[in-house]
DNA sequence: GCCGTTTTCGGCCCGACTGTTTTCAGTCG
C-alpha cells in the first residue's frame, strides 16, 4: 500500500507546484507518476532492492530518488520543503470544485484566505467582489463548490451506478434522432467506484437530445448544459454527464469520453509520433487535416498500429506496450464462466431456498453452483452445526438428482484465531468445496493474520480463501496482511484466491487480483449471493478481474465440472501424501 | 520531471463550458 501512500504525496507535489505556478510539463510529471503508482500493483520494496524503479512508467531518476526516500525513511525532504512554502490549509482550497490554483493564489496574496472556512466567510461578507473578474455568480458556484466538498464528494459503487446507467441508456435509445448510445468514462472501465455516471449518444441533432435529457425525469437540476453535453444530478443525488456527438463521430467521442485520462494522454502522445492528431471528433492527419476514422472505436486504435483495446486496461497499466507487441490477453469473459460458488441459502443466513438456487443456476446455463453457507461458530449468521450440515449434504444430493445444474456441498468455514478451521477435517473431507474466510479478529496485527490465512491455505482441503482482505468499502477498511506471503503460499498450497462480486467488496480489488494472477495463483469470481438476483453480480465480479487481466485459464470458474473436481482433488492429493 | 523508430535536447493532449475584463483565462475531464 506503499504506493497508494507515494501517489498521494507525489499528487500533493503536484498541487504546490501548480499553485506557484511552476513549469506545467514539471507539474504533469509529477500527477502522472502519482496516477501510475496508485493504480500500481507490483511490489514497490523488491523493485527498489533490485534498482528497478525506473521501470515503472512516469518514474524517472529523480522520482526514483523520492520513492527510495520514503520508502527507507518515510518522508520526503523535497515535499516538506515545499509545504514550508505555502499557507497553511490552503491545498484543501484546491479541493473544491471550482477552485483551481489561479484562484487559490488570488484568495490568499490579495485577501488572505487560505481555508475553507475563512473562504466561505468572506463569501457571505462579499469582499471576494473587490477581486477582479469576481461578481456574484462567481460567488455562488463557489459556495457550490464548498458544499459538494463537505458532502465528502461520495463515489458510488458500481453496483448502484450499473443500474442507474442501464435506466439512462434506454431512455436515450428511445428518443427520436439517437442512433447509438453507451457509457463511458469509469463506469465503463468497471472501476470499483464511480465519481460520476458518463453516458454517450449519438444524433444528427445533439441539442434536441440535451433538452430532452434536461428536462427528463433524471434531471432535478442541471450543472450546466450546452449544445453537446450536459451535467446534471438525478433526485437520487448521483451526477450524470451527457454528451452527445454525431453518428460519423461516435468511436471517437467513445474513445475519448472512456478514458481514462492517462490512457488517452499516452494514446495522443504517440499519435502525435505518427504525424497523426485524435480527439473525440476523429483522427486526423497532421499536416492535412484529412479525417482517417472516428465512427468506430477500432479506428481510432488502427490508424495508430494498435489492436482494440478492452475499456477495463485502459489505465496506464502496460496495456500500451502490451498492445503494441501483440501481447493483449484475452480477458475472460461472462460465456466462459461454467459456474459460480460461495452461495448463500435459507440454511444459514440467506433468502432462498436450495431448490431455487439450483434452478437460477440453470437458467444462467451454470454446470455447477457452490453452495457455501455460514460455519458453526458464525452464530449471528445462524451458522450450521456439523448434523445440520450432513442434513443438508443429503438434501442436496436429492437436488442434483433432478437439477441441471450441479449444487457443489460446500461450507463457508470461519478460520478461527490461530488458523484453525471450524469444523474439523473429517467433517471438511465430506464436502466437495471448503471456503476459508476470516469473519473475527481483524484488528490482529498484520503478521499475525498472515499466520492465520496461511495456516489456513496449508488445510489440504480448503479450495478457496474468500474476501482475503475484508474490506467493506465505507465501512471497514482492509486488513492488514502481507498479500505478497500470501500469494506465494496460495500458488504453492494450490489455493484459489476469491474476487468477491458482491459490490461493497470486491475483494480481491483489481490491483490485488492483478498481483495474484502475475504471481500465478489461481483466482474465483464468486458473488456471496445471499439471494437470487445476486447471481447477476458475477458480471461486477468479471469486472474486477478483466480490470486484473486475468484469462480463463486462471479462474477457477472457467473449468468444467471435471475440470474443477480435478483442480480441487489435486491439492487433497498432494497435501495428504506428504 | 520524463522520455526517445525523427530527438540525450526540446518537446510534452485536446476541447467544452463558464463567467466575464466581450476576447479569453480558468477550470474541468
Amino acid at each position: 500500500m506503499k504506493q497508494h501512500e507515494l501517489g498521494l504525496l507525489f499528487d500533493q507535489m503536484a498541487d504546490i507546484l501548480e499553485y506557484r505556478g511552476e513549469n506545467i510539463f514539471r507539474i504533469r510529471a509529477y500527477r502522472r507518476a502519482s496516477q501510475n503508482l496508485l493504480s500500481f500493483s507490483g511490489d514497490l520494496e523488491r523493485m527498489m532492492q533490485a534498482g528497478e524503479l525506473q521501470e515503472i512508467s512516469g518514474i524517472g531518476p529523480d522520482l526514483a530518488e523520492k520513492i527510495t526516500e520514503y520508502l527507507s525513511t518515510g518522508r520526503i525532504a523535497a515535499l516538506e520543503k515545499m509545504r514550508r512554502t505555502i499557507p497553511k490549509g490552503l491545498l484543501e482550497l484546491l479541493e473544491i470544485p471550482g477552485v483551481g490554483p489561479k484562484t487559490a493564489q488570488l484568495l490568499a496574496q490579495r485577501l488572505r484566505i487560505s481555508t475553507v472556512q475563512q473562504l466561505e466567510a468572506a463569501i457571505r461578507a462579499h469582499t471576494l467582489s473587490k477581486l477582479p473578474g469576481f461578481q456574484k455568480k462567481k460567488e455562488e458556484n463557489i459556495l457550490k463548490g464548498i458544499e459538494i466538498l463537505r458532502k465528502g464528494r461520495e463515489r458510488m459503487h458500481l453496483g448502484l451506478a450499473l443500474p442507474l446507467a442501464a435506466q439512462l441508456i434506454e431512455f436515450l435509445r428511445k428518443l427520436p434522432g439517437v442512433t447509438r448510445v453507451s457509457t463511458a468514462g469509469s463506469l465503463r472501465r468497471m472501476r470499483e467506484t464511480i465519481g460520476d455516471c458518463d453516458v454517450l449518444a449519438a444524433s444528427a441533432r445533439p441539442a434536441a437530445v440535451i433538452e430532452a435529457f434536461t428536462k427528463s425525469h433524471f434531471c432535478s437540476r442541471v450543472l450546466g448544459a450546452g449544445t453537446t453535453k450536459a451535467s446534471i444530478v438525478t433526485p437520487q443525488g448521483i451526477q450524470v454527464d451527457l454528451r452527445v456527438v454525431k453518428p460519423e463521430s461516435f468511436g471517437a467521442a467513445l474513445q475519448y469520453f472512456t478514458g481514462s485520462k492517462e490512457h488517452n494522454v499516452r494514446l495522443r502522445e504517440l499519435a502525435i509520433r505518427k504525424g497523426l492528431k485524435l480527439n473525440e471528433y476523429g483522427v486526423f492527419r497532421t499536416r492535412t487535416n484529412a479525417r482517417i476514422g472516428g465512427r468506430e472505436e477500432e479506428e481510432m486504435y488502427k490508424a495508430l498500429g494498435l489492436p482494440w483495446i478492452p475499456p477495463e486496461l485502459r489505465e496506464d497499466s502496460g496495456e500500451l506496450e502490451a498492445a503494441k507487441a501483440g501481447r493483449l490477453p484475452r480477458l475472460v469473459e461472462l460465456r466462459d464462466v461454467r459456474g459460480d460458488f460461495h452461495i448463500h441459502t435459507t440454511w444459514s443466513d440467506g433468502s432462498d431456498e436450495l431448490e431455487e438456487m439450483a434452478k437460477a443456476g440453470a437458467a444462467r446455463g451454470y454446470e455447477y453452483l457452490a453452495i457455501c453457507d455460514h460455519s458453526q461458530s458464525l452464530k449471528f449468521a445462524h451458522g450450521m452445526s456439523i448434523p445440520r450440515l450432513r442434513q443438508q449434504m443429503r438434501k442436496i444430493q436429492v437436488i442434483n438428482r433432478s437439477s441441471k445444474c450441479r449444487l457443489l456441498m460446500g461450507s463457508e468455514v470461519d478460520i478461527l484465531a490461530e488458523g484453525r478451521m471450524d469444523y474439523p477435517d473429517r467433517v471438511l473431507a465430506e464436502l466437495d468445496f471448503v471456503v476459508g474466510s476470516i469473519h473475527s479478529g481483524f484488528t490482529q496485527p498484520k503478521a499475525m493474520l498472515t499466520r492465520r490465512l496461511i495456516t489456513a491455505m496449508r488445510n489440504p482441503y480448503v479450495t478457496l480463501i474468500a474476501h482475503p482482505t475484508g474490506r467493506l468499502m465505507g465501512q471497514r477498511d482492509p486488513y492488514p496482511i502481507d498479500l505478497a506471503a500470501v500469494f506465494k503460499a496460495a500458488k504453492e498450497t494450490g489455493t484459489a484466491m476469491e474476487i468477491n462480486a458482491f459490490p461493497k467488496r470486491l475483494d480481491l480489488c483489481d490491483t490485488a487480483a492483478r498481483q495474484a494472477q502475475e504471481s500465478g495463483v489461481m483466482l474465483a469470481v464468486s458473488t456471496d449471493s445471499h439471494s437470487l438476483d445476486q447471481l447477476d453480480q458475477i458480471s461486477i465480479g468479471l469486472g474486477v478481474a478483466r480490470r486484473a487481466w486475468i484469462e480463463p485459464s486462471q479462474l477457477l470458474n472457467c473449468l468444467p465440472l471435471a475440470g474443477l473436481r480435478e483442480w480441487i482433488g489435486r491439492k487433497r492429493d498432494e497435501a495428504l501424501r506428504r
